[in-house]
DNA sequence: CATAATTATGTAAGCGTTTACAAATCCTTT
DNA sequence: AAAGGATTTGTAAACGCTTACATAATTATG
């Protein structure tokens, strides 16, 4: 009975127990069809009994397959991308299948060398999350016909599988509810332009300017990154037109607090004299005050979904895949007011 | 069913590329001495040439390592364990090891379970973030000598490796703080009691209270559980009282952002009328307004130092190792101000 | 220059599975 | 009761690598 707790206990040992061969065992655990009932019992009852789980890596070397899919992100700082991998872990575990996560965030050049690495063996599927440089990835991984999803990303022109959020009627609902409130010089503060979302979202601002009959200001747009301080130098920016905006309209959450920041800094109230709005709808979007209005992503969806995309393709490789748009909805906090 | 035509390069086709035996390609990349550096470049050239990258399953079979470590998690909605997990991947990717991501979130229970899986040879070691029922997983690991350290966990008296901040001077700084801006009654909210950190917390503001000689009255002390409603009610609680606090110090800043919107919504401003201070110092907390005093926990870190730990008891699995306690850091920004 | 020492390379035996394929057992059906 | 088929079980060959160990090549030694 005094069985050694280093020497971990493999197929065999089950077998020898259970009394049949290790073929029959692998049956059992694989769920062959092919074992009789009650040799079936009897071998899950030696598993029980000596605690026995099967070995990952022997596993995928005899199986080809590392049950184990690559989640790559830029990173985990926000809360952005926290909300998208909870989406993705859940699906993945329902699967059972591991996830290993790669951040890009420290170097920028490791997206292309995860990639090659990752395709060559070391995982089964790839789910990139918000990809900077997808074009090279994307064509690697096309060739090898190894199965990915990308998350968030649209690319300009490729047609791959993905999953995304309808940036563009975001933008335009986002928009439109301003100008409902009576707003007509509204503020837009971009993303990234190289990044689908950030283009889309600023076609949808022109876009209700237009079907709302107002002329568009091209000084009214700022260039942003994404990141907070463009927010901030944005919008100070736009204050100081000869003709200010009543309202800005920031295309992400970080962004628009730095806005808020920037509002404030110079003694007018949010939203009594300026109204803002933010998107994405990230975790903090309702702690800071006041509230912020925003169009919300659903982000775990977009995690779930694309993971089962993803496993989908790995059932049936040939299945055509094509890009995943997920609505957007606006979310009235305590931001947005009428304009003076 | 799905063949992959694509043959993967081996180690053998190396080899006989090179006119070398796939032994010595294996010495090659493995950095063995024996090896004469000529033979080592050809191969190496060999290797750059045909794209060859080692088949990390049959890697570990073969050597008894699977060169991947897990990482259990509870979450990655706020940001804080997303630093902590930025700290780890640093040290992971120097080391050339994979990142497994376990979130417990959805199923509490999931934390024996996967562990026990983990340890069996899933994984060559884990890091436990916050655990929340570690004196099992502790028990089982330890007995079966499996490699793990806890993060940003004191277990009740249990020796083990673990990684944590100095929660006890946080608390005690950030009390003496807002007694050196005047303040006499001091509201307190404490975190999870069954966590080592928010005792801690607890403990700090104690005795600096009773080394300022400023009277405890546990009417003051308002028993949360991290969780932002816990803040809003506890200052609503605490605000309610006949002789009110002007100060509140909250245990972590999630709950420090529900106690600014409960002053907030008694018409009472942050900081002239209530000063507030948080713990941790998430991203979030300089993005509110106003922006969130509090004590600084380097989560990144943390995690850096963890993942350290680890890798020392893996390469050296005698070497005593136990409790490390990063120090913590008062971060004065703009919720605290005079009493009144 | 032969011989021992040293260093470099080749070889074979696993590591714990999966999976064809072969063998054995059990039912049917005449 | 025996043949044929279906079902169940056993076997051996991968999977791609590491690692002793054996062998060959090189260098040093007397």
């Amino acid at each position: 009975m005094n069985k050694k707790m280093k020497s971990k206990v493999t197929i065999h040992d089950v077998a020898a127990e259970a009394g049949v061969s290790f073929g029959t065992v692998s049956r059992v655990i694989n769920n062959d069809v092919h074992v009789k009932k009650e040799t079936r019992e009897r071998v899950l009852d030696v598993v029980e009994k000596l605690n026995y789980v099967a070995n990952r890596q022997a596993r995928s070397l005899a199986g080809g397959k590392t049950n184990s899919i690559g989640v790559l992100v830029p990173d985990l700082g926000t809360g952005y991308i926290g909300e998208i991998i909870r989406g993705i872990d859940a699906e993945l575990s329902l699967a059972d299948l591991d996830l290993i996560l790669y951040t890009t965030h420290r170097t920028p050049t490791k997206e292309a060398n995860y990639v090659a690495n990752l395709a060559s063996g070391m995982v089964d599927g790839l789910l990139l999350v918000l990809p900077r440089q997808p074009q090279d990835l994307v064509k690697t991984m096309q060739q090898r016909r190894f199965p990915f999803v990308l998350i968030d990303h649209q690319g300009t022109g490729q047609d791959c599988p993905a999953v995304g959020a309808m940036n563009w009627s975001g933008g335009y609902n986002a928009t439109e509810y301003l100008i409902s409130l009576g707003h007509k010089r509204i503020g837009f503060i971009t993303g990234s332009m190289d990044l689908g979302c950030a283009v889309d979202r600023l076609a949808g601002y022109r876009s209700a300017l237009k079907t709302n009959h107002i002329l568009e200001d091209e000084a009214l747009i700022y260039e942003g990154n994404f990141d907070q301080p463009d927010g901030y130098v944005g919008a100070s920016a736009l204050l100081d037109l000869t003709h200010p905006p009543t309202a800005i309209f920031a295309s992400n959450d970080v962004m628009a607090m730095g806005v808020m920041d920037a509002v404030r800094n110079r003694g007018l109230r949010v939203p009594e004299d300026i109204s803002v709005v933010g998107f994405d709808d990230i975790p903090q979007a309702s702690l800071v005050r006041p509230a912020l209005t925003t169009i919300n992503q659903p982000l775990e969806k977009m995690g779930r979904v694309a993971t089962q995309v993803l496993l989908s393709m790995l059932e049936n490789p040939e299945k055509e895949t094509t890009r995943i748009e997920l609505p957007t909805q606006l979310v009235i906090r305590d931001s947005c007011g009428k304009p003076k």
